[in-house]
DNA sequence: TTTATGTTTAACAAAATTGTTAAACAATAT
DNA sequence: ATATTGTTTAACAATTTTGTTAAACATAAA
């Protein structure tokens, strides 16, 4: 018996930590997840955890930074690229519901901890550096060149991240209730977004108006 | 001394209970909300607590249940109401908006609760008991007025809650990446979005081929 | 072979929280 | 005046979790 007992001495003992606490802290949140639960999904001891991340704060906060480090540039990448207008929302959405379908939990998780603990973002924002403001000035010269001129473009990037995390962020309740607990068709939904939102914001940007670009 | 030492024997106690726990349980969290806390805040003794409430699990669902019992409502009152459809959506928007200004902490609590414990759900959406058919087929009646047929009417529930639940859900977030953390402009911002969702909606729906309706 | 590092087992102290109980007290109703 | 109900104080057991330590063990490197 014991098919696999002592395969390897010191591989990748850090990563299986970090990918377990990834795992376990985003599904049951900090104060849900337990030392133990993060040592029993990474297949190791709990004093060894204790060994590699002297305590749970520690820990946590280096899976927060990474978790924070991962979504952040996935914000703003689209609008880096050098397309069409229509095109970088549409590559937004995409980039947004890739991101999402691998980390399903991640809005939640990070919603929740900023929520009970904002003082959190402080230290990290600053050191991923949002540069917030072209991307902005930009987003406001494209809504000119449709002719909306009366529209923070803020008001534009909420409407995205609105329509692309809702329905993960509110999945358990909007599969039940709007799908009837249908799990298949809430993934055709997900993936039907990926061209629904960026035609809704189409037709929005296009308008009854003018049609020009 | 003690101004207000035995004002009253046992006037509102039990609503007092109920609006103290359901603060801290809405800023706290279920885990981080300790029984003293509840009791703090409600200026009373923890065993009087239990007293009224066995334990944290029954308060908690007590509460639970009261805040699904307030939101859900608002999320179909607005379809229910005999308006243009257009008036329908702008009226979805501003009693959202209304009922968010009161509960900012509603959406983060109800989804932080349904994502750790999504069997809490089944229980309490039967007895709230949401007829979701008739406002969908509505939708998807007014949808095809205006020439949109290949939209499932979820897409557009899902876009609309978005937008109004975004800056609420993501407000530490947002409001310090793109505001600066500036509280009053940000409030301001939740002010323009009475107008600027449905009118964002609106011209979608218009869309650029036929502007009827 | 010895040394160093990673790892496990076992045990422990300290703290926090929960749920319970007994006793005393205060005000109201009988 | 007595009984009842709401309330407080104090104390307690049980549980959970965290963080720490000591000892033994295994493997790789010196």
């Amino acid at each position: 018996m014991e098919p696999d007992k002592k395969e390897d001495l010191e591989p990748g003992t850090e990563r299986k930590i970090l990918e377990a606490a990834g795992k376990v802290f985003m599904m049951k949140g900090r104060l849900g997840a337990s030392m133990q639960d993060i040592a029993d999904e990474a297949g190791i001891n709990r004093t060894l955890l204790h060994y590699y991340f002297r305590n749970k704060e520690k820990l946590f906060d280096t899976i927060f930074a990474k978790v924070l480090a991962t979504a952040f540039p996935t914000i703003v990448k689209a609008f880096m690229s050098d397309q069409p207008f229509l095109e970088k929302i549409k590559m937004f959405v995409d980039t947004w519901t890739d991101m999402l379908k691998e980390n399903p939990y991640l809005p939640v998780f990070v919603i929740q901890e900023i929520s009970l603990n904002p003082d959190r973002l402080a230290g990290i924002i600053q050191h991923v550096g949002l540069d917030t403001d072209v991307a902005l000035k930009e987003i406001t010269k494209e809504l000119e060149s449709y002719g909306i001129v009366d529209m923070d473009p803020r008001h534009l990037i909420a409407n995205m991240l609105g329509m692309v995390l809702f329905p993960y962020i509110g999945r358990p309740l909007f599969q039940k209730v709007a799908f009837r607990d249908d799990k298949e068709a809430y993934e055709q939904f997900l993936e039907d977004r990926r061209e629904q939102v960026p035609r809704f914001i189409k037709l929005a940007l296009q308008g009854p108006g003018q049609g020009e670009k």
